[in-house]
DNA sequence: CTCATGAGTTTTATTTTGAAACTAATTTAT
DNA sequence: ATAAATTAGTTTCAAAATAAAACTCATGAG
């Protein structure tokens, strides 16, 4: 795969994204990661991924510059791994797929993502927004990429 | 220790997102489709991808209720795929995912989603917001999923 | 009617995934 | 200090998914 052909579509931001992404588990991992998980064997634990793609899915969002790994105490052979500001940057990846999912599955239990400001407490929501900050419905959208 | 999870991390909205869309093709055959490009041949000139991959994915996109598939001609044999409003839904997951990709890939051509305002012809954009729907910025913010 | 196109399906090879067992180092318990 | 249990993987092998190419078979254009 991965072929260079002139005009590529295939080749944009979100194949680049995807590259990484574009898996049953990396987002898990990452959704993990970001709620402290962050020791091999809880992260099997929590998510009954296969131990082998568990090591391949963290060394690839390592090298991806997603999380870090390090030794818990200096020196040390017990690994933990831990987001970077890159992570942090999936937030809304997470939150849009969330509350996709909210929003059009028929499933009883709709789980809506909660995503608090740290500083006044208050819930916050992922949305498009126009110059003035006003919410725009979805249909009233045209998509440029 | 954060042992605030009351959600059950196993089935959880992402996993249920990412069992329709957690592979290498399906979010760029939603974005193709988006794009205007509903034909099966088109599809596959677009993504180079293997064609047996692509009926797979564009049949569990329409059971998934993310694509409806429908003769160009009534009873004609030639059909089309175009999206659904649970397909529009997306849109935020694709904008977040292109904006990731620009603002921290190391690449030249740094991409940025255009989402248009089609009544006004604005660009809009897509973000965490508070209740005011003012933007706040990501190392504000914790999360529960 | 003929030929090119559209929308897949079939076949076969390659790759990826999954489950389980296996290491080797490191803590913890006795 | 020694034994037992954890941790963080790796190895092995079977099963599933993906890719590339060839093959249908109906339709539409000329």
């Amino acid at each position: 795969m991965t072929t260079e052909h002139e005009q590529d579509p295939v080749h944009c931001a979100i194949s680049d994204a995807l590259s990484v992404l574009g898996d049953r588990w990396s987002l898990l991992v990452v959704r993990d990661v970001l709620r402290g998980i962050n020791r091999f064997d809880s992260l099997q634990d929590s998510l009954h991924i296969a131990r082998n793609i568990l090591a391949q899915r963290l060394a690839s969002l390592e090298e991806a510059g997603v999380l870090v790994k390090s030794p818990i105490k200096p020196n040390g052979k017990r690994m933990c791994y831990n987001p970077t500001p890159k992570c942090l940057g999936l937030i809304p990846v997470l939150v849009s797929l969330i509350d996709w999912t909210a929003n059009w599955s028929s499933e009883e239990q709709k789980r809506w993502a909660k995503v608090i400001d740290k500083t006044t407490g208050e819930e916050v929501k992922i949305g498009i927004v126009d110059n003035n900050n006003n919410p725009i419905p979805m249909s009233q959208l045209s998509i440029q990429f």
